[in-house]
This record gives C-alpha cells, structure tokens and sequence, in this order.
DNA sequence: GTGATGACACAAT
DNA sequence: AATTGTGCCATCA
C-alpha cells in the first residue's frame, strides 16, 4: 500500500501505526521519519498517548524506543499493558522488556513510496 | 503569538 | 554499562 496524503502530521502518524502488523514493531524515530518529520520522534510519542486518550482503536503497543523497548517514564500501567500485548503477539521480549530490533522491526513494503 | 511539555534519539561523560 | 546533557518539534494551554 502507499502512503496517503494526509493533510497533518498526526494523521500520517496515526495511519503509519495503523500499518504496523501484528506481531512487528516500529520505532518513534522510523514513525516520525515515515510521516515526514524525521526529528519529530518525541511527538510521536505524545500522540500514541493522545491516541489512547481519545480512544482511537491503533496497535499503538507495537511503537517502541530506539533500543527496542518499551518506554516507562514513570507509568505503570500502560508499560505492562504493552508487554502483554506484544507478547501475546509473539515479539519476543527480554527481562528489560526489550526486543532484537534486527527481527521485529517493521520494514514498509516497497510500493509503500510509489505513487 | 509564545512558552511549556513530553511513551524520543543520540552524543558525551 | 549506566547516566546526563542537548537538540528537537508537534501539540496544547
């Protein structure tokens, strides 16, 4: 599939996620890059938890950091949701709920770029 | 418009 | 290996 021109950078956020196949991962970083905005990993960030917040139905526990794990600062209960659901998906994860980036990370196809 | 705020990333200790 | 510092930028108040 290909990229949709979506007017906002939270929409193409939100879109890129939505792609993400079960069972994958994507960093904050790859999204924001994806999405045009290679700097803006942080964003990315607030706007999975915006997503929640809202209650927009994305597989938002499949982005995580740049060293392949899953991003705490100072939550409780999201981090463990996500171990769980990532799990559940079969994205093998170590005791510091990190995974190996090099056999979970997702890689857009390659008519994902053509027009 | 302006400034504060992060589920970041990476360099430098 | 583990912290700390610095740059960054879309949102939101």
């Amino acid at each position: 599939m290909k990229l949709p021109d979506l007017d906002s950078f939270s929409d193409r956020v939100y879109w890129l996620t939505d792609q993400i196949p079960e069972g994958r991962v994507a960093t904050y970083g790859q999204i924001a890059f994806l999405a045009g905005t290679p700097r803006a990993a942080r964003a990315v960030g607030a706007l999975m938890k915006t997503s929640r917040s809202i209650g927009l139905d994305l597989p938002w526990h499949r982005v995580i950091n740049a060293s392949g794990g899953i991003s705490y600062k100072g939550e409780v209960e999201r981090p463990r949701l996500q171990r769980t659901l990532l799990k559940s998906e079969g994205v093998l994860l170590s005791a510091k709920d990190t995974c190996d980036l090099s056999i979970f990370r997702w890689e857009p196809d390659h008519d994902f770029w053509s027009i």
